[in-house]
DNA sequence: CTGATAAAGTGGGAAAAAGTGCAATTAAGT
DNA sequence: ACTTAATTGCACTTTTTCCCACTTTATCAG
């Protein structure tokens, strides 16, 4: 179960070196893992089993979805971990994530998510702005 | 199972560098291969034996989508890897999908998608900003 | 509290592989 | 038969990947 933000920073190579606390879980024995593009304008990164069972629901998906397809698996990209425990993320999903060299790595349960650190303070404060989601309206804390 | 995407430029030829990770899963032992039209705007590349499964599917459609079977038989073109594991893209095909020099080349499960870099790149903004499809609403990550 | 040891992060360099362009040979058309 | 265009094979250059070494930080013991 992954939680948690990390300030990090990329190399010059574009090289992610994971936080030891979720290197065991992300890497597992192979250090084989799975990073996409996600439409809100992050990275996901993936456990590769997790990725396996993320991927047969997509490609389960119906011919409307299959923009969602495209962004998706068109743009996953399979990554191992070098001796180091880093990861090259590739140019194009650096480049679509406006990623430059301060990043954010945050835990959702299942997977990471990578975040160009600008852009997620943007999007964090405008979602603090914006209206409470209906599905949120009757839920107590 | 072909995923990813590769940033890549055709030579002044028309000709198509196939990247080296999905060159053995696209040509098999023959280096052949089939290319067609999509009607998204790109174009669609098989591996031969992944044509042949998806002609006859194309083939058993009713009348009622006869457009979509002119598009896919009436404009796929079989070509071959050279040596050096690059295919010739038709003139007609390149111009179809507005494929200039820059190109994007999307994994996509069965078979490849490849793209006119801007094409894609617009193409993708729209669908990001666009109401998500009602199949997906109850998708959790 | 300070120093030492160990572990983790960072950067650079070398070797291997992949891409790009050129040249030569073959085929086709005039 | 000769010229032109196309295709295939080869060689060189560029990129990529992997590994090693050094620096910095953290933890434990004295």
């Amino acid at each position: 179960m992954f939680q948690g933000a990390s300030s990090l920073s990329l190399d010059a190579k574009g090289r992610l070196s994971v936080p030891t606390r979720h290197r065991d879980a992300l890497g597992g024995e192979t250090g084989q893992l799975t990073i996409t593009k996600h439409p809100h304008g992050c990275l996901m990164i993936f456990p590769r089993p997790e990725w396996e069972r993320f991927r047969e629901r997509i490609a389960a998906l119906p011919m409307q979805a299959q923009w969602w397809r495209r962004i998706f698996l068109g743009n996953a990209m399979d990554v191992d971990m070098d001796g180091s425990g880093r990861v090259l993320v590739s140019p194009e999903l650096r480049g679509d994530a406006g990623i430059t060299r301060e990043s954010i790595l945050l835990g959702m349960g299942s997977y990471l998510e990578l975040w160009d650190a600008q852009t997620y303070a943007a999007k964090e404060a405008e979602a603090k702005q914006a209206e409470m989601p209906d599905v949120l309206k009757d839920f107590s804390f």
